[in-house]
DNA sequence: AAGCACAAAGTTACCGGTAACGTAGATCTC
DNA sequence: GAGATCTACGTTACCGGTAACTTTGTGCTT
């Protein structure tokens, strides 16, 4: 049996210290760089840590010092919709790049959910939140409120937030689609999301849409996925029942460019073709849109960017800088070829 | 200037045990529901708990009871790559279902970032450990060998994992694909995909997919998009690179789906139709596969049911259950109709 | 050579819980 | 009715760091 230079399990500051014959707190001065030290003792120190595999406990000293730890609560409601998946990666890289760690929370779009995930990462005393949407739960926000600590929702942009939001508005990006298809002729359109039982982004776009379609003189036939991930196949699947409805449309307006491909396959199936025989519209400018032959008409939003900037935006009031109580990181309309101007 | 009835900061157990006249150690059992109390006693400090608005600081029992955290680290490489998305998904969620929580580390296909992730995140005593990819690090190893806790190694199946491992075997997919298009004839094939300075599962598949090709009499004309995601805009990118490469190429073998989608657009912009004038053939049977009017080609892997097994063998191996050093999740082939039978 | 400033340590107490053990009073047993 | 047992608590110590304070030693002044 050969000894092993290192050592298994766990090692603290006080075996550090021992080896290297001199107190904790010398030790604990030495591996925060603080100074108050000769060259020699920080030598002799680093030499046991290194020999010894010293991983220092954060938990210790997050629970001793008062300071808070480098946790950032983030709740997305799912990953299967690519968007929430890019926003995701953008405050990770972000936070990570500073030093803090991501605690993820997927809330499936249910408000008991967010709840239930804000009240056992907050146990966790996390430096911050960020979470998505702007519609909680009363219990929620009481929570956020009573617990001091930066929150930044991002998604729907919010102008009296809790703390902090930064989004994008979805309403004008819906009325912005709504009014732009009106501009173009069509009157009879449809909408193909899916369904949660929260008020969420999403229906705050279709509001903003059929506003501006019902301002234009037209109409919105609505055809909702109950409980699906706004992904490919309930846009394909979507685009059928809709279609089958009997109701005529000319134009249909998606969720996200996911849906929208789905539907866009959907109807060529049954030989129609966008523009010619059907106008379709997207929402946020989703990567697949670059490989499609014909632009997809679309609203851009800077996906990894938002999330990049509610990073920054939770980094800036850790650290006492100011932020904007509302950061609007701005969309922008993407006419494409996959509608057309119609006789009105 | 009235009184909120709720305080606003912290509460801590002894404010809450001194409220209800009671000792911490009486208040602690209550909240644990660990019994040796009155009925009275229990409401009496219930009562305070909902006045004060208390909420546990699972910081202190983690650091206190010598008890593990609820957290699990889980690493992934990107989320730009919808499959690590839903693998991510299926994680968190069955983890977050047993009380676990995900800490997010994103390492960007790199060792170093991966070491320096587990480093961090090792400091915070997570219960265990949840990293993509069997090759990492030396000192990783190091690391996670003295740390003693469970890690699952998953995506790339590992028969002598650190400790458990969940994936399939991607060297077997390439291989499997490989001679599947070679056993409808192809020689002259084509692989486009992304290229990390990793040895990761998608080379692990190249290998398997170059060895069955060889095997059968044919060529493999590669080409990588370097430190891409691997999604559609790189599929058409490489396909592109490919094919102005000039050598002829029957049948392309993508990194993923996504990336023969990509493929799919790009050659359709030429002209080429699948699988008339090339064959294309995918891997992970990503959900854009259900749309697509043409079955595309492609293996399929069990993504969110591989994440929901793996966070299984980390709530099994954290509770002492046996769990197999090696879990196979398997994949299968589809044939699809992206490709077809040429002359030899 | 006494006095002082400062560098380089060590000591003590504490963060918020929980394990382990102690104890007073009620109930049970024979 | 004395001892045994049980219930319902309270006390103490500790987890692994760090803040705040104290002590020791060294060199420099004058």
């Amino acid at each position: 049996m050969t000894e092993k230079p290192v050592r298994t399990g766990k090692v603290s500051l006080a075996e550090v210290a021992r080896a290297a014959g001199v107190s904790k707190m010398t030790a604990s001065r030495v591996l925060r760089g603080e100074g108050g030290y000769s060259d020699k003792t920080r030598d002799k120190v680093m030499a046991k840590v290194d020999l010894l595999g010293y991983l220092p406990n954060r938990l210790a000293t997050a629970f001793a010092g008062g300071t808070t730890s480098t946790f950032v609560g983030v709740s997305i409601p799912d990953l299967g919709n690519e968007v929430f998946a890019q926003v995701l990666e953008g405050i990770d890289r972000k936070l990570g790049s500073f030093g803090y760690q991501t605690v993820l929370g997927l809330t499936q779009h249910t408000a008991e959910e967010e709840e239930s995930w804000i009240r056992t990462v907050l146990s966790w005393q996390p430096a911050g939140l960020i979470i998505t949407g702007r519609s909680h739960a009363p219990n929620a926000i009481d929570l956020l409120k009573n617990a001091g600590l930066p929150v930044v929702e991002i998604w729907d942009l919010n102008s009296s937030p809790l703390d902090t939001s930064v989004g994008i508005n979805h309403y004008d990006s819906g009325f912005e689609m709504g009014r732009y298809l009106s501009g173009l002729g069509y009157r009879a359109l449809g909408y193909v999301g899916t369904w949660h039982n929260t008020a969420n982004a999403a229906s705050a776009r279709l509001d903003g849409f059929c506003k501006a379609v019902l301002d234009g003189g037209g109409t919105v036939e609505r055809q909702f996925c109950l409980n699906d991930t706004a992904s490919y196949y309930p846009g394909y699947y979507g685009t059928e029942q809709l279609l089958a409805s009997g109701t005529s449309v000319e134009c249909i307006f998606y969720q996200n460019d996911a849906m929208a491909f789905g539907g866009l396959q959907y109807c060529r199936s049954i030989g129609l073709e966008a523009p010619a025989d059907i106008g379709i519209a997207g929402w946020g400018d989703m990567p697949i849109a670059a490989v499609l032959p014909a632009r997809l008409t679309s609203i851009h939003v800077p996906h990894i960017r938002l999330g990049q900037v509610a990073a920054e935006a939770m980094i800036a009031r850790l650290s006492g800088e100011p932020f904007e109580t509302a950061r609007n990181v701005g969309f922008h309309l993407i006419p494409g070829s996959s509608v057309r101007r119609v006789a009105g």
